[in-house]
RNA sequence: CGGGGCGUAGCUCAGCCUGGCUAGAGCGCCUGGUUUGGGACCAGGAAGUCGGAGGUUCGAAUCCUCUCGCCCCGACCA
């Protein structure tokens, strides 16, 4: 391709509307362009990396034996309704109203309308496993479009669906596609995590985030240094903290403070002069519309997860101030442990402390001084909490770290919630008709980008990574009008194509220097300089946008030595991908 | 949905508070010339419903009302 011809709009300037480092850089390389918040036209430059991901997925998508389909984006409402999504999706559904009264919905993701083609088609245990996958547009009507192409109402998805006779069969698809994930992350040359995820009506570890930790990601991402345990913060469990400090039950009883106005767990510790860490809240949730309480450290965050779980509750939201008052006989803002008559569960940290500031349970009344276990019971003492940076590691000595992550792939076990609505069912080798046991498997296309711009530039510019750069090699001829340095990078651009690289030839009339800063600016792996200079001397000069400094090579035999280059390149890439797969096979596997 | 900010040329912005000549600058674009290894320079040129509607006024980019759009923080996020 020729720079000239070729619709590559650099800005040299940053966008006033971006942010994110993915946003400024996706928009000045000339790789995207927006049309209103959360729609993004992929120029060229842009769409050529989309393919790449694209194409990354699909082979490894095919290699783990699933089958690509392609539905439509357009579906039925009522498909919705029969599953009950159509009620319990939130806001985010776009749906749309056709001639006459036919109503549909624009797709934020296929279980339904793969689910109607499983119950339509898939009948026996003879046609399963089967694992079937798409690459298509999703919508869905975001409250807040965000960083760019990070979050936005129209996005490329791949996402598969497997359907399995028994539990085995949907473990080994989980398996599959948790490997295939691995492998199409570390060919894209993504530093990602697979991180334990909510998991949802089957339970037990079956649910996997793949992230990919950076600054500006929506999700948080705990893990441990020292074991490599990871979950995102909904998941996350905290192990128990170290010895408790030492309670002193015979001290005086706790004392009655007069708090007027004092709402806040900040207010509290400003109008007692104490840190919020020697606070305690009780926040009163509506478990399946029964009220229930947690006490949790003033500078602490409930789970609800973990709340839900506590009480073996399958809803729960938090209750309103007349649920409160209902249920505790004090408002909001001076609840506490002490005489409260709805089940309550105390998180480990509260549990451990010596003496506990907490809500007095009648108006402008707090209580300093409070010993749990003396003042109020501890039967029943959980992880209750999010965690947070320095909690201690639920699984070994360590302690977790907290990370923003960008979310880029989710695989996860449905179980039968979508062939139990919607009546997918087989029939196995006895002639009994079962639900089919179902997983699904996202991974954003788009987010693929975002993820390797974020985590792949410098001052200048993005720095591709090999597998998903919109060309393998830049080369650039310094002076365009004079014909021997032309004929040289013409005849270079054909010898690296005819290898099967993707080449772009930058043949425009300019200045060196706005040559390079747009090479480096859209960030081409390998660039290869053609100059009046080099001729004289016989020599190329190439340079790696990762590295810093450019290596000469002879103009003799200078298209095999770049091509030998490249492919050495890509020969360590891939043996990296090896040995990160030998990794995976010898330490434990998703399911154990 | 709550809070904040911003809409003036393809991009970045000035002008608005305190209304008044033909609405400006830099970058980019077109023409010509000089330049040519890290975003050159000179000369000339094209390019704007000042987001939209209504109002106040002799006169509105500027003041008032409504409205649309975009960005940020929060809420939300299968």
């Amino acid at each position: 391709m020729r720079w000239s011809q070729a619709l590559i709009p650099t800005l040299k300037e940053t966008p006033a509307d971006a942010v994110a480092a993915s946003h400024i850089l996706l928009t000045r390389a000339g790789l995207i362009r927006q049309l209103g918040a959360g729609a993004y036209t992929y120029l060229p430059l842009g769409l050529r990396v989309l393919r790449k991901a694209s194409q990354i997925i699909r082979e490894e998508m095919d290699r783990a034996g699933a089958q690509e389909l392609l539905m439509p984006a357009l579906s039925p409402v009522e498909l919705w309704k029969e599953s009950g999504r159509h009620a319990n999706m939130g806001g985010i559904l776009m749906e749309l109203k056709l001639s006459g009264d036919r109503h549909y919905v624009l797709g934020p993701t296929h279980e339904e309308v793969v689910t109607d083609i499983a119950r339509d088609l898939i009948n026996s245990y003879k046609q399963m496993p089967i694992t079937l996958y798409q690459i298509q547009t999703k919508f869905r009507d975001e409250p807040r479009p965000r960083f760019g192409i990070l979050r936005t109402r129209e996005f490329l998805m791949k996402d598969a669906y497997s359907f399995g006779s028994d539990l085995a069969q949907l473990n080994t698809a989980y398996d599959a596609m948790y490997e295939a994930y691995c492998r199409i992350f570390d060919r894209c040359g993504l530093p990602y995590a697979a991180v334990e995820a909510e998991s949802g009506p089957i339970g037990g570890d079956s649910s996997h985030e793949f992230m990919v930790p950076c600054s500006v990601g929506e999700d948080s991402l705990i893990q441990c240094g020292a074991c490599g345990y990871a979950a995102n913060r909904e998941r996350a469990e905290i192990g128990k903290p170290g010895q408790a400090v030492p309670q002193d039950h015979s001290a005086p009883a706790h004392q009655k403070v007069h708090t007027p106005g004092v709402r806040t767990i900040e207010e509290l510790s400003k109008f007692l002069k104490v840190k919020t860490s020697a606070t305690a809240k009780l926040l009163v949730f509506m478990a399946d519309d029964k009220a229930v309480a947690v006490l949790i450290r003033g500078d602490h965050e409930a789970n609800e997860a973990k709340v839900r779980r506590a009480f073996g509750a399958s809803t729960l939201e938090p209750a309103d101030a007349q649920q409160i008052i209902k249920a505790t006989g004090a408002p909001i803002g001076f609840l506490g442990p002490i005489a409260i008559k709805i089940p309550f569960a105390v998180d480990h940290s509260v549990a451990a402390m010596a003496t506990v500031v907490v809500g007095g349970n009648e108006e402008d009344v707090h209580f300093t001084g409070v010993i749990p276990g003396r003042d109020f019971a501890l039967d029943r003492v959980l992880d209750l909490r999010n965690a947070e940076q320095g909690d201690p590691c639920p699984r070994c000595a360590g302690t977790l770290s907290v990370a923003q992550g960008i979310e880029i792939g989710h695989v996860f076990k449905l179980g039968t919630k979508y062939s139990k609505a919607m009546g997918a069912n087989f029939l196995d080798d006895q002639g009994q008709s079962h639900n089919s046991i179902m997983g699904c498997y996202g991974i954003g296309v788009n987010r693929i980008l975002a993820a390797a711009v974020e985590t792949g530039h410098d001052d200048n510019g993005i720095i591709w990574p090999l597998a998903i750069a919109p060309y393998d090699v830049l080369v650039v001829p310094l002076q365009v009008t004079n014909a021997l340095v032309m004929a040289d990078a013409a005849l270079l651009e054909e010898r690296l194509t005819d290898a099967g690289f993707d080449v772009l030839l930058d043949d425009r009339d300019l200045r060196p220097g706005v040559k390079f800063k747009d090479a480096d600016l859209i960030g081409v792996p390998l660039r290869v300089v053609i100059s009046e200079r080099g001729l004289k001397e016989g020599t190329l000069e190439v340079k790696w946008r990762h590295e810093k400094e450019a290596k000469t090579v002879p103009l003799q035999g200078g298209a095999d030595a770049i091509a030998g280059m490249m492919r050495e390149a890509r020969a360590a890439h891939a043996a990296k991908c090896e040995t990160r797969q030998v990794i995976r096979k010898s330490g434990h596997s998703s399911t154990n």
